[in-house]
Formats: structure tokens, sequence, C-alpha cells
RNA sequence: GCAGCUGUAGCUCAGUUGGUUAGAGCACUAGUUUGUGGAACUAGGGGUCGGUGGUUCGAGCCCACCCAGCUGUACCA
């Protein structure tokens, strides 16, 4: 008989997807808590919607519209293609539009929830992650957009960030309108080519900026990328507007004096924040990390950005005839998280339980009875959930990162002691039971 | 998409000019210790050498194609 081939199932992951673990988690779940804090000050209303929005809701300003863009993942269902949301503003504008005329303008809400993309996941971009998203639906006044700017940055000092670690960098989409106007370059080709090479001027400094603002560069892998083919001429008017650091454009002076009557000065004026095409019509913002982070290789990486936001008074207009301003900003949650983590002095309590060993499965009505007691007290706590002997169920308690053991057996059953073995230092002493609870709790 | 690089144990990797049964460290299991984890020692399990085809007496190693991953780059609402 021929073996068959056995299928086993892959246990690899799809790209750009990861499993998260419990210290990941509880550095996530303490940063949301301070976000929902500060957004209930600020008066957001919380908000959720679904994870699936029909492609063309959400995908109406897409390029291509015939079929799902490159970028989300979609299945047609009953002849209508569905894609996974690929930011939390798309699903706003359609939830705006839908409820137009019961919502109050202005609309203030903010939302919480993993989007999906389908693209080349890269160092610390994944296709799954969790967004935070907070928007002003229905004003033109600035007063929203410099609000945002604020509110992030009491959220990323909430969390631990101090005023060094951090900066709000502000530009708008009208000052570069401007700097086309006085180049006098009117095709759109070149514009968006101008702004991408513009939007990267971070990442590969100015000179090779320069090169793709130019004829185009080579990589470091040998591959070219076509540039916008100006003139030196311009490239130089272009050089000389980023210099100089004023901003020629009256949103951001505006914006920057209500920073100024907040007091908030964590912010910088940076033309060389672009952040996508068409969408944004005005101000935009981007948030940058200034510790230093690396990467899991233990390499020091450039990090960049966090999130970002800006102005978008058209999007909404795409479903109809709708004539509604909103500005907004998002946080990618889980590359915050992955910093935060490496953050000097940054600490997470973390609740591993205290082990009661099992010495006598017949005497479970004991242990059942102290570890009543300790849960009682709200001190994490389990009868050690495996079989085997008291060496294993160490191991096991080591491994878990258990504070602490505590043991009953014969010989304390005889004393009317427990005996409580600290985990990080090995000492062990007796306790009278009912004071396990409060020694326990100094360990912690 | 384009380009470069890399695929050998769960993980990180070694593997001579092609030559018997493919190695190490970590991890895992058992024991040294029938009531004691993190250290040490001993033993053990675990591999279609990414896949397919080819060259060869013989391929982890050479060739071709495919697949996957990494990095850069492009696109990115």
């Amino acid at each position: 008989m021929v073996k068959e081939k056995t299928l086993k199932p892959s246990k690899e992951l799809p790209l750009g997807f990861v499993d998260r673990k419990e210290k990941e988690l509880l550095i996530r779940d303490f940063v949301i808590s301070n976000i929902k804090e500060v957004m209930i000050k600020y008066g957001f209303q919380y908000l959720e919607t679904p994870s699936f929005e029909y492609t063309d809701s959400i995908g109406k300003f897409l390029p291509d519209k015939d079929r799902p863009g490159e970028g989300v993942f979609s299945f047609k269902d009953e002849n209508k293609w569905l894609s996974l949301r690929y930011d939390l503003t798309a699903p706003l504008a359609r939830y705006v539009a839908k409820n137009y005329l019961e919502i109050p303008k202005p609309f203030k809400r903010y939302q919480l929830g993993t989007v999906w993309r389908n693209e080349k996941p890269g160092p610390g971009r994944y296709r799954e992650f969790l967004q935070f998203d907070a928007d002003y639906v229905g004003t033109k006044n600035l007063q929203a957009d410099a609000e945002l700017c604020v509110l992030i940055s009491e959220i990323l000092e909430k969390c631990g960030l101090d005023k060094a670690d951090y900066i709000v960098k502000i530009s708008s989409r009208k000052f570069t309108d401007k700097l086309f106007e006085q180049l006098k370059i009117t095709s759109q080709d070149q514009i968006s080519t101008t702004l991408r090479a513009l939007d990267k001027t971070d990442r590969l400094g100015w000179e090779e900026v320069k090169k793709l603002l130019g004829e185009g560069r080579k990589d470091k892998s040998g591959d070219y990328t076509k540039g916008a083919n100006l003139k030196n001429d311009q490239i130089k008017i272009i050089e000389d507007a980023l210099k100089n650091k004023t901003p020629n454009s009256e949103d951001v002076e505006e914006i920057i004096k209500i920073f100024q009557a907040y007091n908030f000065k964590n912010y910088q004026f940076d033309p060389s924040v672009i952040r996508g095409l068409e969408y944004y019509t005005g101000p935009i913002f981007e948030v940058n990390l200034n510790f230093e982070v690396k990467n899991l290789k233990g390499k020091t990486i450039q990090f960049g950005s966090i999130g970002g936001g800006g102005r978008y008074d058209n999007l909404i207009n795409n479903f109809g005839n709708l004539d509604c301003p909103a500005t907004g900003i998002s946080i990618g949650l889980d590359r915050f998280v992955f910093a935060l983590m490496q953050k000097k002095d940054f600490k997470i309590k973390s609740t591993r339980p205290v082990i009661i060993c099992v010495f006598d499965k017949n005497k479970i009505k004991e242990y059942i009875e102290i570890l009543s007691n300790l849960r009682n007290s709200n001190i994490s706590s389990e009868i050690y959930p495996g079989e085997g002997k008291l060496k294993k169920q160490m191991e096991y308690a080591n491994k878990i990162g258990s504070p602490a053991v505590i043991l009953y057996g014969d010989d304390e059953i005889k004393s009317g002691k427990v005996t409580l073995k600290n985990l990080e230092t090995g000492n062990e002493s007796s306790i009278k039971i009912e004071d396990l609870a409060n020694e326990i709790r100094k360990l912690l």
C-alpha cells in the first residue's frame, strides 16, 4: 500500500499578520484607557462601525472604482463587493452621510478599531492593526484642527511620554498649492510626483529627494525611480521654501495662534509633511516619536510617525450633495505600543497568578479553601492546573512568571501554617492561612 | 510591481573542492533530587536540508524553473 502524504495544516501565519502576547496587550489596554479618558474629557462620542463595508462606500474616492482597489481585502457577496475597512475615516464619512440629518453638527466622534491593509508589510508594519481615530465633522473652524493636536499630545503624555519624546508636525495643503502656483506647475502628474518626493524628506533626506524632483533616483538595491523632471531653478525655489520655516499659509498661522492660547508648544511647522495626495484639503499633521526604538533584531531604527491626519473638506461630499467639512487624526496603536514598550523606565504591571501546589489530590477541599480566600482578596491565584510532581509544578510557576508558590503538604497541615515561597528571591516563610493574602500582597 | 539577498530541527545558525547513518547552541522530555523553579551534569526525542526537475556512480552543496521569506524601493485612502 502506498503511504499517503498526510496533509498537515500550516502553522505559519499569513504574511503580515501576527500573534500578540500579553505584555503588548496590557500596554495596549493601558493606552486605550488613557485615550478613552481624554476623549471623554474633550467631549467626543464613542462610535463603532462594522469591519466590513460595501467596497464602493469606502472606496469611491479610489482611482479605480470598478474593482476593489489593490490594498483592501475584499470578497463578493451576493454580487456586491465587500471590503474590510482600511481605516476609520472612510467608514466615518459613510456613517455621517447615512445619518446626516440626525447627527449633531458639528459632530465629534472617536473610534478604536482594527483595520486591514492588503499590501506589502514592512518592519513594524502589519496588514492588520489597531487604529485610533478622532474627528470633527461639520465645521470649518480651525479650532477643531488645533484641538486634535492638543488632544493627541495629552494622550501621549498620559501614556508616559515626555515633551522631548514626541513632536506634532503641522503643515497645510495650502502651502504646497501656493508653491505650485509660484512654480507654474499645472500638470497633475508632476504635482503628484513632487508631493510624493517631498513626503520622503524625512526618510531619505533632502539630497535624495532632490534627485526624485529632478530626473530620478537609484536606490540601494539598484532599483530606479523616475523623478518629477523639475528644472533646477524650480528645485531651488522648493528648497528655499522648505528652508523657510515660517508658515506662509493662513490656516497654519491661525492654528498656531490657537496653540499659543492652549499654551501648547510641542509642535513644529514642517512643510515636508504631505500625507497622501487627494484626500486632504487644508491643514495636515503628523505625530513623530523622538526616542530610540529598536527593531526585532535589536537594530536601532528610524521609527517615524505613529499617526497623523488633517482636514478633508470634500470627502463626505462624495456620498451626495453634502457640504460637510471635516478634520481628523489617527494613531496606529500597535506601532505606538511597540515603541512604548521600549521606552526607558516604562513598566507595566503584569498579573501572573500565585500557584497553590498540589501534593495530594484528596486534599482538594483544603486547596480550594486557600484559593477562595485569595481570590476573595482579589489576588490572582490558581491551583496547579496540570498533573505532575512538585518539581514540575515549580517549573510551571517559574515559566509563567508567577510571583510565588504556596506549599501545603503534610508538614504544613501538621503545623497549621502554609509555606509561601517567593519565586524571585527563593525565600520561604511559614505563614498562617489567615495572613496569607496580606503577605502575598507585600510581594506584588 | 521592481531589485538585491536568504531558505538546513520549534528558534538561531554551522555544514570543507559534491563522498557512508546531516551537526551545534537554545528550547523540549526524562533522570541526578519520591517536598522545590531559575544553575550544573547525564541521557533522549525531534529533519522529505523550501519544492520540482536535471547533471552525476553519488547532491544539503552544481544547473534550471517554481515557491516562500527578508531588506530596499514603488504604490498607499
